[in-house]
DNA sequence: GCTTGTCAATACGCATGCGTATGGTTCAGA
DNA sequence: TCTGAACCATACGCATGCGTATTGACAAGC
């Protein structure tokens, strides 16, 4: 089933995504990965030239792995506020991705490979939010302020939830989550009578 | 005048700090410290057991000067608001201090010992900002929710502008600026009618 | 059945880092 | 001046990782 004769390109880039949420960018070492893929170095030096390659690889694998998450999570939408609150009820849900982007954020800041994919992912985000507060009838400069914002808030309850996991309430059935909900999306929405709405 | 004949602990110390906000934790390797210091292994090994022994110490200054930093931004204000804006204010102050957090947060997935130091100063500044909120009449509960939100706008800003420096404007004369504090004043200070005051 | 392409194993040299062992230098104090 | 403590250099063994070179297994297609 899951048992394959033979590896690919891919498999590899796979393994190299996994070490990194589990042990960091450098973990994404050839040898190791041999090992826990069941091979030897022969094989990966047959499907990359080294290991920035694979790292590359990695990336790319990452990078469409992040905007297809966040098109699963706001699906079909429409509405710019329930588009907004998507973005963060499952801020929870994967530790594998906040993981993952923890290891390559901290890693940018040597790696320009690295900072060039995580600042055009955070770009990316931030224009889909600012288009969400668009959609709510702001201008651009506004409305921009407002996403800067709310993806800031997004990011930070990742690092707090990763610096101090007791610090947030996890089970989203309890009131104090509710609670907290209820102030966050007090604070990403702005007063919708202000905008003539 | 900065040139001492002799190393002690603390400078090994303080350059192992240096290298986590320059190149993470894992350059706290003890054969590039000792070349960057001028000296070889062997004086290392007097001062420390290993490796490791190195990271504690290194962890116990970053805790310390954390912990430092954050009265040196606060000072003598009484004001619960105004502290509050205080810690604000400096978010873009040393991109230094928020390198050797990036790394350490992230190493802190794997290893325990950082994992407990982040953690322990995480709950203190979110004690602080509690305590803050309380100031302003909230009671326990509520204090708390208005302080993880507040870190979180912090600690998310920071991500922020590490991510995409240019996504938030850097000069504190600009007219954005200003808008973007005021943005943020408001989303972090409650609505002080509300509150009976 | 033989060749060719694909994927992997083995073995090697090189570099770097950890930790140890041991010897050298400097300086204060008796 | 002699001694011992503080500090550092040198040299070694060991482990791990990178990259290369060579060979081997195996299936597909002719």
């Amino acid at each position: 089933m899951t048992e394959k004769k033979t590896l690919t390109a891919e498999d590899w880039a796979t393994a190299a995504l996994e070490a990194i949420a589990k042990d960091g960018v450098s973990a994404v070492a050839v040898e190791p990965l041999a090992r826990k893929l069941g091979v030897t170095k022969g094989s990966f030096y047959w499907h990359f030239a080294n290991r920035e390659a694979l790292l590359e690889a990695a990336l790319a694998l990452w990078e469409r792995q992040e905007t297809e998450d966040v098109i699963n999570r706001i699906g079909d939408e429409p509405d710019p506020v329930l588009r907004i609150q998507r973005v963060f009820h499952k801020v929870d849900a994967s530790t594998r991705t906040s993981r993952q982007y923890m290891a390559l954020a901290a890693a940018a800041g040597n790696d320009p490979m690295i900072r060039k994919v995580v600042s055009r992912v955070t770009r990316e985000r931030l224009d889909f939010m600012t288009d969400c507060y668009k959609g709510l009838g702001m201008q651009d400069d506004e409305a921009l302020r407002w996403a800067s914002s709310a993806y800031s808030v997004y990011l930070g309850v990742l690092q707090l939830r990763w610096d101090l996991p007791d610090a947030l309430p996890a089970n989203a059935e309890s009131a104090e989550y509710q609670a907290y909900m209820q102030q966050f999306t007090k604070i990403l929405l702005p007063d919708m009578d202000s905008l003539g709405k």
